[in-house]
DNA sequence: CTACTTTTGTAGTCGCGACTACTAAATCAT
DNA sequence: ATGATTTAGTAGTCGCGACTACAAAAGTAG
């Protein structure tokens, strides 16, 4: 084999790419960590968020419109919803005026939880974002490597 | 249900974090479609490239080493470095004065491939983060809200 | 040397996250 | 109105990514 060396660069912080992928993964660990007592996944506490805020500007929301706002796809949402059902945090009902969709609502379990989380979230974002976060050291990497 | 809302923002976006998840998803998917056809996803490309990098620094390489460097926990390691190993990717020997820990190396044919990777992963991320990127729309937001 | 602790790797579980493939309902075209 | 296409949702698969729990080897303390 070859001898010449693959990379141009001698570490994988070089990667914007593989930089902002530490990052992420650091802040998503950290984020379910802190949401676990309160039984939700990140991922969960996301479309809970993201259906209260559909709903709240008036919209009827499908788990198809769900998945567009975030960002997620229909197949995943499908299921993520199913286990929120199982827990009682959302209903599904039938859409009347559409047999294919589910119309997706918040529970008052559901809306207190994410009351609950959202609390823990803001805390653990300051946390992770601030100042003295523990994971300063890569995310300022990054900064330095965006900005720069 | 009380009446106030939860969240003081008005869009998700105006989390940091969450934008940071939704431009690195977005990197993710992309990446690891682009490496597609090579046969490799994102996480065992970057496992074969630390491996790459630490044995051109002469070290000698267990999965507790590479999963250090990797920034992933030892027991998904495990499995990956595996199923590289059916891939004859790598090679795993028994450590001669570890009874514990394997000797990590790479095989011809996974540098071989560890080339071809690193050459479409090249011209991938720069599409992602260049100037034309498809992503632009969520990185420059997150760039903004990064240095504003 | 023996007992305790730490370290390395593995098996198996759960929950995404991206797929393929499918059903059924709505919409569009003619 | 009927045939074709699109859309909403589901089932099941694969590969992480974080876990618990375990076995075995290495190190450490007495």
């Amino acid at each position: 084999m070859a001898d010449n060396p693959i990379f141009t660069y001698t570490q994988p912080e070089e990667s914007t790419g593989y930089l902002l992928w530490q990052v992420t993964m650091g802040w998503h660990l950290r984020m379910n960590q802190q949401l676990r007592p309160v039984g939700l996944t990140l991922t969960q506490f996301s479309l809970l968020a993201g259906l209260y805020w559909l709903s709240r500007q008036g919209e009827v929301v499908t788990q198809q419109r769900l998945a567009d706002y975030a960002h997620t796809d229909r197949m995943m949402t499908s299921k993520v919803l199913q286990t929120l059902e199982k827990k009682g945090l959302v209903a599904r009902r039938s859409n009347p005026h559409d047999g294919r969709a589910k119309q997706l609502q918040l529970t008052d379990a559901g809306e207190g939880l994410l009351r609950q989380a959202h609390a823990v979230m803001q805390q653990a974002d300051g946390q992770f974002f601030g100042p003295l976060g523990a994971e300063a050291g890569l995310f300022n990497q990054l900064l330095a490597r965006l900005m720069g």
